[in-house]
DNA sequence: CATAAATTTGACTCTTGAGTCAAATTTATT
DNA sequence: AATAAATTTGACTCAAGAGTCAAATTTATG
């Protein structure tokens, strides 16, 4: 084997990678049968693993659920840093948004929204994470109010409305329907963008 | 006291209104909390009772989550009665959905999302019961695009997009909050209607 | 106030699933 | 092949919370 081949069989990489897999997996279970009714056997089964196994990469299932969660929030963080030139804020917002339905639908990273059964630092943790992401929305919403772009409105309800449309996504997406995830996007983001639009 | 207000206290409508309430605070606590990180003792706390006491109302937990999704639906049920006189498919859904943030809002009834904590019975029973609704729904943009109120696309998504608004609702709105149910009904209802009017 | 029905409770049991750990097994290295 | 490190496992423990039940208490009624 090539040298430059080797890299990704370093220990630590490989390591991290299975780490990632199984809390990928996990948050696929949790996604489809909630975190309570998900038990760790289960999910190391769908990995080929034993229980005990899992415990060798995470240390215990909150811990799990914390890093599903922070996995969708950097995900969005990474699609809020796209830079545009010379666009409306509706165009901004739409393309943000056409970006986070398809990294919905096509990563297997999900949006959890049971943050409650987290312990209260990985909580506030994970609502801090979110209400950063909402407020960047906002104010791009906010921004488009200015520019033209964007009808008048709390900007907090506009965003809570169609962010509503994607966190429901995941309740009923099946990536085996007939459904394809781009068509989805291009849908919902002409859908919020009338519904804002001025 | 006089007959007519005697019928209230009539033994069996006292039971059912106490298995009501144990119902409804039920729902509240799996809204804020979730299904399974609020236990029944906690629940029964609320009602300033003992968790055998519930069981004197109820027969398991399992069974209170089945009710609490039969009343939001039913209440839904209850609104999509309404009828209309010479008014556009647009126009009644703009006032059905007003009429589902306000009850949403008002009624401490809640869209619960988690069904997968219920028996398969109960299971098939509520998904029934949500598609029924959906499709009510999905009837009525389809007649919208036929009455030309309605832009054209996908009626499902149509309605998945806006519905995703209606149950992410549950999980911000605070009633103690500023932001009041009725102005989240106007504002949720305009921005449901200008994203799939015509 | 005596009696019966309705309601509530304290003190249990039982199950499920999270988490542990010493030992077994696999993989890499010399 | 021998050794060491990494990985996996079977067989446990433990806690939490659902659900039970006989007995106590409250409420209604003659």
């Amino acid at each position: 084997m090539e040298a430059a081949l080797k890299e990704p069989f370093n220990r630590e990489k490989q390591f991290a990678s299975k780490r990632q897999a199984v809390i990928l997996a996990a948050g696929q279970a949790f996604r489809r049968r909630g975190y309570h009714n998900a038990s760790m056997t289960e999910i190391a089964k769908t990995l080929g693993l034993t229980k005990a196994a899992l415990y060798y990469y995470v240390s215990n299932k909150e811990e799990v659920l914390y890093e599903c969660h922070l996995m969708a929030y950097d995900a969005m963080d990474e699609i809020l840093k796209t830079k545009f030139e010379d666009v409306s804020a509706l165009d901004k917002l739409e393309a943000l948004y056409i970006d986070f339905v398809n990294m919905l639908t096509a990563s297997g990273v999900s949006i959890l929204t049971d943050v409650n059964s987290l312990g209260a630092e990985s909580k506030t943790d994970v609502l801090a994470r979110r209400a950063k992401i909402e407020r960047k929305i906002i104010r791009l919403v906010k921004e488009g109010q200015k520019d033209g772009s964007i009808r008048a409105g709390d900007a907090r309800l506009h965003v809570f409305f169609f962010m509503g449309a994607l966190n429901w996504l995941n309740a009923w997406y099946d990536a085996s329907g007939r459904l394809k995830g781009q068509d989805i996007a291009a849908h919902f983001a002409l859908q919020m963008r009338t519904g804002i639009a001025s």
